[in-house]
DNA sequence: ATTATAATGCTCATATTAAGCATAATTAAT
DNA sequence: ATTAATTATGCTTAATATGAGCATTATAAT
């Protein structure tokens, strides 16, 4: 059962490299926007993960803090120049701070604009009720069968709800997929499907939005039982840093004391004895992460009735 | 930032495939219980899935429920006979019964086999006590440096805790990295190094215990979230069977009556109004799942001290 | 009948989460 | 100097969820 004749492929690396300005969410692009960093997987290199590292360390000029595996995928439509089939792995990358601008055109862009209506920091995007559902209601009443269009009716209801509550914010991907299949977005590459008037939002070259939708989905996962917010901000902040930083990653609003009695329960941070005074506003404790938290520390995640070991 | 002249790889798919037969989790091997089943990644495939899903299932004669993916990764030390690079992408696939036996040599074989530490159904596994844990400590207590010393001590902490409680069933991958790292497991293919005496439990070729491991891993964690116990369960079970499904899957023993409370909280199942009395003892409701739920249903998962949208 | 084995119903204590009131300490504006 | 606006921080209360275990019911096997 060993592996007959398999076709030569290339291996092309993708990222996704998160930081935060200014309590936005930016990614980096090139190309005006319109692609994420790519960079070949050479054969120097020992691992994939250390070939992504390099390039974009060498592209930015920046140690990549945080690095994780995303997706891969072989999208039969997307073909190397020379005929040999390309497939694509994924990565997600935090990291500390704005990089150097480089020689060529690396730019952060906000991620909401790409997706503006995952921004749920200052209640429900009027978007959601005005357009997106009125248009996705349109789409799912088209269906002839009727066990179509119960399925589309239900994937609406769980993905965006009525547009005022209930929203979960880890489904980023699944929305875009949503939409894209609803034909209220579009993406270059696949099959040609004329969109009349797309949504507003960005697209990007190739699938690129929807890696970029993969690696915000998985990001806004992962921040609720790892802490890699950290990667993300300044050597010292204050809990309204972090708060902020949270929120902006999360694209929800959260409970100011609630989020703070969280944060000291998990003993992820300590004081630094300093206080800031640049807030306009009582003065803030300076805080910074306890490294020496081990980072698989027992996360616990039970959702099972255990019994005691007896 | 185009690739610019990327080397050719060749593809391989492994899959970790998983039964459950008579309350033991089962996994498919090839070769006397040395190999996962793999497979090439051919041109005419439209999508990796798709690709796993074809072999697998001409392979097996079985239609293949579930499949997720695991992980990629290229390993400097597996070069194909060809000289090319070799890149594995390995999946996770859950089928509902024992497969019907082509005519090589694929066998399921119950995966604690693999991983004997892994089995808490009941109770402390005495090896871990007994055996790894001296031996870890020994490892830990060699280390030259003072603070890799007191790094080694707090992994073996985190992942094995003092071999009686605190005991997190995910950490799967993490525990036989530890082991490997510690010299306690050996690891074909990895650069040579003599393992004394190893632990109890198979080894397998390549790096496909790794691959397993990273699979139990995945599935420990899914089955928490997301309803895919249902994949490897009949039509109709009692829910002592579902339980002892799931007890077969996490390794750990539940608590019978607060099982039962969380099942059907959730509202996954429904009784089918038939009973059984194959159980020896108080004839049992029969249920089945119920198919019409979204699998992607707002689960919540918060964690996040949220405010509501006011 | 008696015993063993499961299935089920319920209760109680504790922990976690959600919401919000109240107070303190600053800066910015009158 | 007062006042208003902001932000930080301490605490309370209610609602839910979780962990343990007692008690009762319905069968099969002896």
């Amino acid at each position: 059962m060993k592996p007959p004749s398999a076709s030569a492929v290339t291996i092309e690396l993708n990222a996704v490299l998160v930081a935060l300005t200014a309590n936005e969410p930016q990614v980096l692009t090139l190309d005006d926007g319109a692609l994420l960093p790519s960079g070949p997987f050479e054969s120097e290199h020992p691992t994939l993960q250390t070939g992504v590292r390099a390039w974009v360390e060498r592209q930015t000029h920046h140690p990549l803090g945080y690095v994780e595996q995303l997706y891969t995928f072989a999208d039969r439509n997307r073909a190397h120049e020379h005929g040999r089939r390309v497939v694509s792995i994924s990565y997600l990358g935090l990291t500390r701070e704005r990089l150097s601008r480089g020689a060529r055109d690396p730019e952060w862009r906000n991620w909401y604009r790409y997706f503006p209506w995952e921004d749920w920091r200052r209640g429900p995007p009027p978007l959601i009720v005005g357009e997106i559902l009125p248009r996705l209601r349109k789409w799912s009443d088209a269906a002839g069968d009727m066990a179509v269009k119960r399925e589309r009716r239900q994937r609406i209801d769980v993905n965006f709800g009525d547009g005022k509550e209930q929203w979960n914010e880890e489904l980023v991907l699944q929305r875009y997929e949503l939409l894209y299949e609803a034909g209220l977005v579009l993406e270059a590459g696949a099959p040609a499907r004329p969109v009349p008037s797309p949504l507003p939002g960005m697209p990007m070259r190739h699938d690129h939005r929807r890696i970029l939708a993969t690696g915000i989905a998985r990001l806004r996962a992962k921040i609720k039982y790892r802490p890699v917010v950290f990667e993300l901000m300044p050597e010292t902040f204050t809990l309204l840093q972090l708060q902020r930083a949270i929120e902006a990653l999360a694209g929800r609003p959260l409970h100011k004391q609630n989020f703070r009695r969280l944060i000291d329960q998990q003993g992820l941070v300590e004081e630094t004895g300093e206080i800031s005074s640049q807030t306009g506003g009582r003065p803030a404790k300076l805080y910074r992460f306890r490294r020496e938290i081990v980072l698989e520390r027992a996360v616990g995640g039970s959702k099972l009735p255990l019994t005691r070991p007896t």
